[in-house]
DNA sequence: CTGAAAGCGCTTACAG
DNA sequence: CTGAAAGCGCTTACAG
């Protein structure tokens, strides 16, 4: 039941002043070894602890980052999450977490919540419709308010803000070389989603990896489109007809189909076709057969962003914008091992 | 680049005192109205807000609460940390977040941490090896001083202290039910898990829903093993010899592997066997087919703890610990669905 | 080597 | 209705 003690409350017993004791805590040279041992008996004793948030005034700093992550249901962002806690917990700060759930009315409100000074700086995912509508003054707000702020992951915009993301260009084209590698011709890629911009990305770069590598770029190859039951039925005539040996797919529901119409088929992987899959680890490791994945790094995205951003509060001053991009890389499981 | 304008700057170019400015700040009716407004005006033209960590160090409070998680992989603890998240931001708290990954020592550390006084109350699911040895020192240490705690999901202990959960052996107890009143009667339990503490209550309440309906109790239809394989090939007879009607999955991997194994001896879902799997959400749609599942409810139980926490904040008078624990209900997805 | 004083940015009893 | 003062719990230049 004891109440946190103060520095006023041990150097009242100590029979010396505040002053005194907060230097010796603070192993200040100007006080004579025998006290400060005194005082920190004492404090060991009451198990005194300084509170955190007078010296945060006194500092003017706040020991909080703020993590904006669009939602939380992708295990990917969660993974970014335990980078940062990592990261964060190594240089002294907490973490205090918002959802925007991919609204950027919400997000507006978060950055005005914390524009108030509850943070030294801001590590953000923006929300898919922030990214639609490219509205960004929030965030240059928040900066104008000297709160630096750090993007990550969707990071396909130039605006003049650090940032840290992946290579995704990169990643297909390292994938489509890799079946490649193995003698496979006819590669299809399999995509279910829409705006995000990082599609556009990955298609492109199985384009251009096609393109180089001499495989055919024949639009039949490329399955991307909302309608899932429209891409099962020509995913479908792909395997049977055209005896396509290899498949991408840009996101789970996708991989996930091409997994199940695959088997189908009673063609078998990984023998008659490989997968490569945009899901997570843990995703891709339950599956049966398992599903090779590209590896985006989460954690070591939200670590590097996170020293990033520690980074910017400690050193304010500098003005050039900093971007860091991670080289992803493909896990194999079972479904791209070796006949 | 302005920085941010405080109190007493305000009151110097308005020539009044810094109390005047406060007080019409907080509407206070000590003011008349003329100086209220010319107050409120000139602080929304500069942007004016209130430096929280001054307005916390007066008031003696954070309005900061931390929340523990065991780990982040699995997406149940993300949707945990989403109902929170709601809650707190109704009720004008941040969420400061930690993961322990499982380590009571890690727990220890980040409790150890917080009691500093970071934060105003903490909700935690103890990690495994906390539950495992039943050391719970730290957190009792924690509402020593004063910084109540509530607890989530992992609660099957009895410490004292405020709680929220699910009704365990009630949710299978009502998935047997569910699956004989389909007229279903040989029903086999698949557990891939070891010492987590639920497992157990859920093997004891399908053992007794199965005496309770007239069902077979007999050990066979209990597979519960960390020997996938062994598992695997149990599972396989209890299929072909035994002709199984259903299996409840208490994991990821037993409810995947059953949809497997049921899958590979051609034996169609939901027509001859019907599947309920303790899985998430996410996990349990994504799948081909869909695999109904047993709905734990992560958002509410999150808003329920954060509700409970800043209740015990606002009275910290009250001592009895009190105990919410929620009804889980079974979403039908694809593998239950009626012939 | 020690302490009194000022100050971080606010709130709030108290006096006028 | 307004303001001077004390105080939240700390740190740190300055004086002695």
């Amino acid at each position: 039941m004891r109440s946190k003690i103060t520095l006023k409350e041990l150097a009242k017993i100590l029979n010396v002043s505040v002053s005194t004791v907060s230097k010796s805590l603070n192993d200040s040279p100007e006080i004579s070894p025998q006290t400060v041992k005194r005082v920190k008996e004492l404090a060991q004793l009451h198990n005194y602890r300084p509170n955190p948030i007078a010296v945060n005034l006194k500092r003017s700093r706040t020991g909080n980052i703020a993590v904006i992550v669009p939602n939380i249901s992708n295990t990917f962002f969660a993974k970014v999450l335990g980078g940062v806690e990592n990261e964060a917990r190594k240089q002294g700060f907490q973490v205090i977490t918002y959802i925007s759930n991919e609204s950027l009315d919400h997000e507006q409100q978060i950055t005005e919540l914390i524009s108030a000074g509850i943070v030294d700086g801001l590590l953000i995912s923006v929300s898919e419709e922030t990214q639609k509508l490219q509205d960004y003054e929030h965030l240059h707000l928040l900066m104008e308010y000297e709160i630096p702020v750090v993007l990550f992951d969707r990071i396909n915009m130039d605006i003049g803000i650090d940032a840290v993301g992946v290579n995704d260009r990169g990643s297909i084209y390292e994938a489509v070389t890799f079946l490649h590698s193995q003698n496979l011709k006819k590669i299809a890629l399999v995509c279910g989603l829409g705006e995000i911009g990082l599609g556009k990305q990955r298609i492109e770069g199985f384009t251009d990896a096609c393109k180089d590598l001499g495989l055919s770029t024949d639009d039949k190859y490329i399955l991307a489109s909302k309608d899932i039951p429209e891409v099962k039925q020509k995913l479908n005539k792909l395997l049977v007809e055209d005896r396509v040996e290899a498949i991408i797919g840009l996101d789970y529901l996708s991989t996930l189909l091409a997994s199940r119409v695959v088997q189908e088929n009673n063609i078998r992987i990984p023998e008659d076709v490989k997968i490569i899959g945009y899901v997570n680890e843990d995703f891709a490791s339950y599956l049966w057969p398992s599903i090779s994945y590209v590896d985006q790094h989460p954690v070591e995205m939200g670590e590097q962003a996170t020293a990033m951003l520690v980074k910017r509060i400690k050193e304010p001053s500098v003005k050039t914008p900093a971007r860091v991009i991670l080289n992803t890389e493909i896990r194999h499981l079972d479904s791209t091992r070796s006949k």
